[in-house]
DNA sequence: GATGAATGAGGCTTCATTCAT
DNA sequence: CATGAATGAAGCCTCATTCAT
């Protein structure tokens, strides 16, 4: 599968030994087959960006709806530990493609699925210490990947990362100044 | 010059721009003579790196210094502003760097000015509401990158960023849960 | 059909358009299928070349006749006009398939077409000031096919390129120098 | 001398044997000196095409200069001497630059040379059977093209093939229909 | 020291042709 | 017969590095 040998290459050598003679090689097919696949070299990139992007996207989503009805933290809690667990797949891999979703200019973030955190957020909104916004859901989530990202690359488990990630979200939203 | 050369280069161009040939055009010498100042490219974006880590470790350690005495929440605030200045100094070069940083797998991060304000900390430590470690330290430096970088990405200005930066890391050092 | 669509594609895109993937799906078949019918994308160029060199033949043999009996100035201004529309029908893909030709290096070229204007020649050798020859045809047909080809790159009507060619052709046929 | 080891390679392969790799082996350099000439290869073939159309037009504006003064017929000569010479050097190279600067479809069709031309023609055109123009010139050259390229194509001495080209000339010229 | 022409490995992509289904 | 995925040689071009001047 061109893909997933793509994504292999990707977390093992990282963009610099993501050349099409590597994938094809990897991936048990000749050169002229990856092009019968993607036009281009980047467009495989893209396909990998764009898998990662929808999983996040539908795990978070879920996490929102499963989430409904309970109070603040527990919602939290889930749309945490979703975040963290969908990071720490393919944790390398995802970096990688990060880097790259930069350059590539993809459009769209995903907006579906900050749409929905923001809703949880709406939901909440008098339980919070900050005015909820577009802004103060960027702002989560941004916390939420640098504790993740600071988790890997410590080595740090899954489930310490959940705890100092809820802990800064919750800091954030909850702490009256 | 031709590390402000290569600055500019990596800055308007990125990664993929950045080649020995335009490196010694902008800075108006031969390739040749770019080899006997640095044995390799690795080396230039090396020294690069150096210096950025430098002068935002000077720049720490200052605030640090300059808030000893007063409390806890005036020293944070002049650490945060230490770094949000440093990293709203040429952001998408420091960007670029960061991400050249892991793939030339740079050794020792900068351990002064973390040792630096992890000793703040400990200098509070019985008003922080989580434990003093290391990794508390790592954590609020990971969440005031996250917020730097959003403002960054965000077009937001230094004081709001700041704004932004310094709740976000009262809220994880100060919460009561 | 194949050569229809291998026709249109040397019209629009020229020969480094063409390629058998792109016949094929013009043509609405798949490559095999091409293969089936010809035994490699040269051949399909011969085909066109050769379906080409017998319409302009076949026209021009017929002007040929048609002119029996008639005064030289009629028979070739008959030919003339054979001449100029046969090439005025497509021809950008007239164009390309000539200069296929040469690098195809066909054989006999149309032999009966010269052979034929060769006898209308003869027939009124003693009205042409020019000793009457298979050189002397060659010369003909070549400044025709001159006049018709600045006529379509310059955009004149077939009518007036048909008026230049007569005046040079019978220029030098009939010119007593 | 690259310009030179291309000349060859079109003479010999046309442009089909004409890459990059053999331009570079046959001028005995590597491919990358080649890119530091030019910056890509349909340049090579530009300059070719600027040489031997300033080669043409230098040999023709000669010519018509040379000729000043003189009658018609001889000034025709010289012109049609000139052209001749001129095609008859290297004569498959051109051919195929001819070709190819069709499709890269380059600018100015040596102006200079048929606005000389054309000077000659008007300086004479009360000898001139046509009304002279620049459609007239251009017909002028169209012939005399096909006669030097059918002469090219039979193996015709440039001897016998000035004199083709000057009875055709001069019979479209002169000939009172 | 400085220069910059030369090198050539290596990367992306195309496309004529084959062959298993 | 038709299909079209697979093949891989071959072409264009880039760029880090060297070295003779």
């Amino acid at each position: 599968m061109i893909l997933e040998a793509s994504a292999r290459i990707l977390e093992s050598d990282g963009i610099r030994g993501f050349n099409t003679n590597a994938i094809a090689a990897k991936a048990g097919v000749s050169v002229g087959s990856l092009y019968q696949y993607f036009p281009n070299k980047d467009s495989i990139v893209r396909a990998l960006i764009g898998s990662f992007k929808n999983a996040l996207h539908d795990t978070v989503v879920k996490a929102v709806q499963d989430g409904r009805g309970k109070e603040l933290k527990s919602r939290l809690r889930l749309v945490v530990r979703a975040l963290v667990s969908a990071h720490y797949y393919r944790p390398r891999l995802n970096r990688v493609l990060e880097a790259e979703e930069e350059r590539l200019g993809s459009e769209a973030d995903s907006a579906a699925f900050h749409e929905s955190l923001l809703q949880l957020l709406r939901d909440h909104h008098n339980e919070v210490a900050v005015p909820v916004s577009r802004t103060t859901e960027r702002i989560v989530i941004a916390v939420l990947r640098a504790l993740v990202d600071l988790g890997l690359a410590s080595g740090a488990s899954p489930r310490s990362t959940e705890q100092r990630a809820m802990r800064a979200t919750c800091g954030y939203l909850l702490y009256a100044g």
